[in-house]
DNA sequence: AAGAGGCCCTGATAGC
DNA sequence: TGCTATCAGGGCCTCT
């Protein structure tokens, strides 16, 4: 599911619905996500306010009380389900709650509030939840991380210092989080097509004017998802269940042996394998 | 330092 | 119907 749109997504709608709201018990079922859940996970975030939902890269921190941080990443299948409360069962006291889009299987983490469940799912853990105790902490642990796509770090000079010299294919850089943060395996193939350069193109290679249309196409591509509300493909959808749109643009993502959508080539989409990843371009019309 | 490859895990789908 | 193989949007680690 989740590149950086998608995340924007969640972490916007989950802004929305759960900031300034304080966490009343915290349940985990499976410790075993990616990085194992700390035995002191719970115990950091009973009782927390939530003073703020942000989003870096493809992670989302929430903001919490003392300073200390919680951050989530969602892997590859990772999702956030919202369960609120619509009534009470006076027999047994215990809260009714609703989400017709909760899956049964893999609810691996759930955080209380007041009225709703924050509930985290995610069949192949690659996902993780991550506490950080202090602000020096949260900035050591991403500064190992490139700039987003939105930065003024991201700039000419730096990408040309960056891939000087350097002997891999452009696509590897794209997905290269020390380099860029953010892109994955669907935007990296987007952004390359409207760039026009060919995935396969070695670094050193790439030109000034190939740099700008990078820089260029990986803000407006990431901007244009965010606002389609991401992609859905498989069954993303946002907290409140609703699909993103942005899949109805794709131009070369899973378009295999189809026309390129370039008006003026005549070439048809191809797929190849880079470092295990499917790659999709076209080979008439980039270079 | 840079690059190649393996690995973590489940589920959907294709092919027989 | 049921088996097996392949593939999936990420990122870490180790080895050379």
């Amino acid at each position: 599911m989740p590149e950086l749109p998608e995340v924007e997504v969640v972490k916007e709608s989950l802004s929305r619905t759960i900031t300034g709201k304080k966490i009343y018990k915290v349940s985990v079922k499976n410790r075993n996500l990616r990085i194992k859940i700390h035995k002191d996970f719970e115990k950091n975030l009973k009782l927390k306010f939530i003073k703020k939902v942000n989003r870096f890269s493809k992670y989302i921190i929430l903001d919490l009380e003392n300073n200390k941080y919680c951050v989530i990443h969602l892997g590859m299948s990772g999702t956030i389900h919202i369960l609120k409360k619509i009534g009470l069962n006076n027999k047994t006291n215990t809260s009714f709650y609703h989400s017709p889009f909760l899956p049964k299987k893999h609810n691996h983490v759930t955080l209380k509030l007041k009225d709703m469940s924050i509930i985290y799912n995610d069949p192949r853990r690659f996902g993780f939840f991550k506490i950080f105790n202090n602000k020096l902490s949260l900035e050591k642990y991403f500064s190992r991380f490139g700039p987003e796509p939105f930065s003024n770090k991201f700039n000419i000079n730096y990408c040309k210092n960056y891939l000087y010299k350097k002997k891999k294919n452009i696509k590897n850089f794209l997905l290269d989080q020390k380099f860029v943060s953010g892109i994955g395996n669907i935007y990296a193939s987007e952004i390359l097509f409207k760039s026009k350069i060919n995935p396969k193109k070695e670094a050193s290679l790439i030109t000034n004017s190939d740099i700008k249309k990078i820089i260029r196409f990986s803000r407006a591509t990431l901007n244009h998802a965010i606002k389609s509300g991401g992609s859905t493909i498989r069954d993303f959808k946002n907290i409140g269940g609703n699909k993103g749109y942005y899949q109805n643009n794709f131009k070369v993502y899973n378009r295999e042996n189809k026309n390129c959508l370039d008006a003026r080539c005549k070439g048809l989409i191809k797929k190849i394998i880079i470092t295990n990843r499917s790659t999709f371009f076209c080979n008439i019309c980039q270079k």
